[in-house]
RNA sequence: GGAGGGGUUCCAGAGCGGUCAAAUGGGGCGGGCUGUAAACCCGUUGACUUCGGUCUUCGAAAGUUCGAAUCUUUCCCCCUCCA
């Protein structure tokens, strides 16, 4: 088996692929264009296109040339996949923003100076945008049954469930199916790589692109990636796992990973980290809050960078340990004045913006949740002096595992 | 267009004149055990509070009533069946 494919295999990427051993022979001798497509309706990606993110670093490691297709135009029409309700409709410039971020953070992950492998950026509403209907209908709607469209699950699910699925999306699929014709002709790219949920759109692309061009080309997807409790990746406590900094501490993403349940560690190391495959397999005994916190550093340092990481890590170190105020930590300024004016607890993690609701902050006093300098709080009253500020700043605990640094500025 | 069913707190889903800030389950949060894990146990889950209470919520608005999530009217939205 082809070297790429088999790695993709080995790191548990692989879900489904249209004519495995041509691909495979391919890919042995050419390397390759492949693109993946990213939507644009968030503002940042979470971790939930991490697994995707690392396909398009697998390109690169094996000499190809992955094509990142943004989805302006796509994303203009939501796709149905996996989607029990219709998808707001974002305005142009909150896409047109969305686009923007999401590049910067592919960026971050990918090698963008090999002028043999650096990512192309496409974004298909520049030839969505000027489709003509009938030109359209007549071009590349006459390739498309109904009948056929009905069987894809995207569709099937949605009319099964008695949802609605408006005539918009219900073209989405053909929309995606063009994206990948045109892709195919003016870059030759001859892969499309997707979720499992996106298979029908791609298999469609395939099909579409064998019947105008005659030409043959290829789909490949990943799985759906569940965490051992069962539950999807990407979203837990506060919300998604953000990839954007602005939106997700460097430090927190650490720690979503070195949180991973333990059943999903090495199956993690597989697939978010560069690790050798053959090390990894060594591993397999080692401490498990040790490979966790491997996993973590590893991830982190592919987003954020070395640096990031290992701050993460000293400040996770000093802010379990207990006995050190944690200089590493994230942290938030609040002014001078308010110490002055005697402000209690309540309010300082009002000002802290870490909790919004004077009601949550007494309970979690009362649950014995509040700590400062990893002195329990008990007191709703207890009033913030400034010889608790050391150095200038406090350690504010908040349940076990929220800690954070609070500066005086 | 006609006939029915429905919109309840994060989600699912009970309530159908007062005892309802609203059962139950899930999820979330906090505590305990532990390993910053899982499982399990306990607590909590509208806001504000001088901890006595006060205020705002059951699609929207108006009304009946001492009193409404519960009754009436109008409007909006969703679903099913028939045409």
């Amino acid at each position: 088996m082809n070297k790429f494919l088999k790695e993709f295999k080995d790191r548990g990427y692989f879900y489904q692929c249209t004519s495995e051993d041509e691909l495979s022979n391919l890919l042995d001798k050419e390397k390759i264009k492949a693109y993946i497509g990213f939507d644009c309706t968030a503002e940042s990606l979470h971790v939930g296109s991490l697994l995707q993110i690392m396909c398009l670093r697998l390109l690169q490691k094996n000499g190809h040339r992955p094509i990142v297709l943004l989805g302006g135009g796509t994303t203009r029409i939501g796709d149905p996949s996996g989607k029990d309700k219709t998808r707001k409709i974002l305005s142009e410039e909150e896409i047109e923003k969305n686009i923007q971020n999401i590049k910067n953070i592919l960026k971050k992950f990918l090698d963008n100076d090999d002028p043999n492998t650096k990512p192309i950026f496409v974004n298909n509403y520049s030839w969505l945008k000027n489709l003509n209907y009938i030109s359209f209908l007549r071009d590349i709607g006459k390739h498309f049954t109904i009948n056929r469209m009905l069987t894809f699950d995207s569709v099937k699910l949605r009319l099964d469930r008695e949802q609605s699925l408006s005539y918009m999306e219900f073209n989405y699929m053909i929309l995606q199916a063009y994206d990948f014709l045109e892709l195919n002709k003016k870059e030759n790219c001859v892969l499309q790589i997707g979720g499992s949920d996106q298979w029908g759109n791609i298999v469609n692309g395939v099909e579409l692109i064998k019947r105008y061009s005659n030409k043959q080309t290829f789909g490949l997807t990943t799985p759906l990636i569940t965490l051992a409790t069962g539950a999807k990746m990407g979203k837990t406590e506060n919300g998604a796992v953000w990839l954007d900094e602005k939106f997700l501490s460097a430090y927190d993403y650490w720690q979503f990973w070195r949180n991973i349940d333990d059943r999903d560690v090495i199956k993690f190391i597989r697939m978010f980290t560069d690790l050798d495959i053959v090390e990894i397999e060594k591993l397999k005994n080692n401490n498990i809050n040790e490979l966790k916190i491997l996993l973590a550093n590893k991830t982190t340092s592919l987003l954020h960078g070395e640096k990031a990481a290992k701050n993460s890590e000293q400040a996770a170190e000093e802010a379990f340990s207990g006995n050190s105020l944690g200089s590493n930590l994230p942290s938030v300024n609040i002014s001078l004045e308010n110490i002055d004016k005697k402000i209690n607890i309540l309010d300082l993690i009002l000002l802290s913006k870490l909790e919004n609701s004077k009601s949550e902050i007494r309970r979690l006093i009362k649950g014995n949740a509040i700590k400062i300098n990893d002195n329990t709080i008990s007191d709703e009253k207890f009033i913030i002096d400034h010889n608790l500020f050391k150095e200038n700043y406090l350690k504010l605990s908040i349940g076990k595992k929220r800690h954070i640094k609070v500066e005086l500025n």
